[in-house]
DNA sequence: TTAGTTTTATTTATTAATAAATAAATAAGG
DNA sequence: CCTTATTTATTTATTAATAAATAAAACTAA
């Protein structure tokens, strides 16, 4: 019961919920309005209804999907000398929970559309100042270094998972 | 004088100079065959000539991409201490010498083509267990984290690169 | 004149987007 | 209630554009 609850609206989570599916497998361009509508069982045109363009679609996905790591990187509490750590558990727990989405947005740079790079280029600026924030805060020392290696472990995650390499995260142990 | 050093030969090389530069600015599927012909000043069929599918044209670039890297990684010599930093040197020099090529590369596994992405994993498991070797050769400690990190390192680059976000990168100083 | 190089002409397929029609649900009035 | 009006939800039919790929012709130079 979000914004409204009409069937309209619910219509409308459903297509983002496909279409972030589709768009996390088959990229931006592969992926087609007529597959989104077929996976949430309606007709092509009526996804123009909700969204007026693909493009528009696309986006709403990201930002979702965005809104989701900024949250997350501005809630996770922890003792200082933890932190990175934790922030590093609550990126992988989102990934674990919404994968489509968060693959979406970690490969979203590759999409270039240049509405898509612009929204691209301005979260990731986001998130490296909240982070490096917050690692300062903590007092640890070097801080923007250690978000850039931060944002460089997370977009290797996202490669291992979406080329399924998984040899590539084996920092467990 | 490659392989052969005939007036086509030469046409083949000036088309696999434009479309890098084209497939790492607009990516695999808003590069069109004819923005590839026209920056060579050839017309769009004739690019069929040399490559039989826009396909078998990017996977070109993609391998001549690769292949740079595997080398650079194979040859870079410097004392077991500062092995990571030099390879890191030469990487960057890669990145600065041959920009497009190397954009494409590091942003490919964002191409769903299914060739495209087979090849991708392809080179990432080749290049982790050379880099991980090497670093084991050279007594490194924890050499399979190291590697990943060292990937995670080469991805942020790439992503600052191509998202304009030099701040990523300020590990300068 | 023949092999190598390049163009012109054309096809075929795909897909985002629009417009207009229809059906189903809800509400209002007698 | 029952029928008419009105909104909400959804479809059918169609367009218009783009782009990869093919085939065959033509030019060029040795």
């Amino acid at each position: 019961m979000t914004p409204k609850d009409t069937a309209a609206q619910n219509r409308k989570e459903q297509i983002l919920e496909a279409a972030a599916a589709l768009f996390a497998e088959f990229g931006y361009y592969k992926t087609t309005t007529a597959e989104v509508a077929r996976k949430v069982g309606v007709t092509q045109p009526y996804v123009f209804h909700f969204f007026k363009s693909k493009e528009e679609l696309y986006l709403a996905v990201l930002k979702q999907a965005t809104d989701r790591i900024v949250h997350a990187f501005t809630i996770t509490e922890a003792p200082p000398e933890q932190l990175p750590e934790a922030m590093g558990e609550a990126f992988f727990e989102l990934l674990s929970n919404y994968r489509n989405e968060i693959l979406l947005a970690m490969m979203a740079h590759a999409t270039p559309e240049p509405a898509v790079r612009e929204f691209t280029r301005s979260v990731f600026d986001q998130v490296y100042d909240r982070v490096k924030q917050r690692f300062e805060n903590a007092g640890i020392p070097d801080a923007g270094r250690k978000t850039s290696i931060f944002i460089g472990h997370g977009l290797m995650c996202a490669l291992a998972e979406s080329i399924q390499l998984p040899k590539l995260l084996h920092w467990e142990q």
